[in-house]
DNA sequence: ATCGGACATATTGTTGACAATATTGGCGCT
DNA sequence: AGCGCCAATATTGTCAACAATATGTCCGAT
């Protein structure tokens, strides 16, 4: 057997390098996302590359019309992001209740690697980076919850508010005032303070 | 060539057909779907049937197990549940607002379409389609907004709540309640009067 | 010159065969 | 007899070729 990878998935994988392509905003909406294309730029089969366009299709990151391809999807109307917003934050809090008595030191070493990473990309002025980093610090939020149904109504629900963490990072004049911001988050964590904590999360979440 | 239908999309088919099973309670949690037998049985390749696989997957209707197959989805645990009520009650209620000042005869139609045919299962204690209609009841209520974005966070939500639609039916004594129940909903909304067809509407929603 | 239709091309949809992996039953060992 | 290992089987994962459909272009008629 390869000594590569247990191979836990590779149409998995695939997504996850488009979706955090998306994200950090290094393709255009409205671009297609050609099947062929994509097979030869991964070095695999067709098959691979439908099952991760259909998985990003169920999570709004791009659209399929059928017979015709998918393309980066369109920021949904304002409306419907604000009506999201609260539903996405209801979800985050929800997780970090679920969870918050059991964490131990392994947690915020976790936490700590990703605002180490984020510190490097706010320093260095490195938007895309800064978004992916961002939105990995609130998923690990939620996978921590350890339930799946959780994860992925979350990805449903952020992958059509991508435009927000873009843009979220514009109204800083200061880059590092994300990366403090976060800091923050986990500092309150910290103290054990399960209302404040919440609290904080909720108020972080435009 | 088939002029049944232009076919737009064999696995969309394939996937509404195992969805409205499952819903219907036709078959066992835990059961397993096994993908030739699957494409025997709907004289089709296995490609299209991972593809509506995949999709229900997503919608936490089945779970999947990498390189283990698919089986049906247990229900989520109660607090989960609890989570997602109200998710689904600001869902259909923004669905509703957005375009309850449009509503015209021929909505009307449609609904009583789906009414008369939920009279029927009502009357004969058809719970398998009794079930189904209230699903179509309340997802027409979605899609009748025409935002895809709202249909697909709607679908997650709703895959998970599954058991409480099935449910939900014991708790009536006499089921033709559940049918008037729906009517009601209906006559609110066509007195025009929007606060009271979105209080009977979240009403409705346990 | 512009509009409509048909052809050529490109892309997606589908299929069957092959490879990789997990499950199951049997065998030997303790 | 019980436990662990190993082969046989079944199932999923992947690929390349084929079919169906949409897109874009060119030509001719008005």
């Amino acid at each position: 057997m390869d000594a590569t990878k247990p191979d836990q998935g590779q149409s998995e994988q695939i997504a996850n390098r488009l979706r955090t392509d998306i994200i950090a905003g290094r393709m255009e909406e409205g671009s297609p996302l050609r099947e062929i294309a994509l097979a030869k730029q991964f070095k695999v089969g067709r098959g691979p590359i439908r099952e991760a366009l259909q998985r990003l299709s169920h999570e709004g990151m791009v659209v399929a019309k059928p017979n015709c391809g998918v393309r980066v999807a369109t920021s949904p109307p304002n409306s419907i992001q604000e009506l999201i917003v609260p539903l996405r934050r209801t979800l985050e809090t929800f997780a970090l209740r679920s969870f918050f008595q059991d964490l131990n030191a392994n947690d915020f070493d976790q936490w700590h690697s990703i605002l180490k990473r984020m510190r490097i990309a706010c320093e260095t002025s490195d938007y895309a980076s800064t978004v992916e980093l961002d939105i990995e610090f609130h998923q690990s939020i939620v996978e921590r919850a350890a339930q799946n149904d959780l994860l992925s109504i979350w990805l449903t629900l952020v992958s059509r508010l991508r435009n927000q963490f873009q843009n979220g990072h514009r109204k800083y004049d200061d880059p590092m005032k994300i990366y403090y911001e976060h800091v923050s988050i986990i500092t309150i964590f910290q103290t054990g303070d399960l209302e404040q904590s919440l609290q904080t999360l909720e108020w972080s979440i435009t």
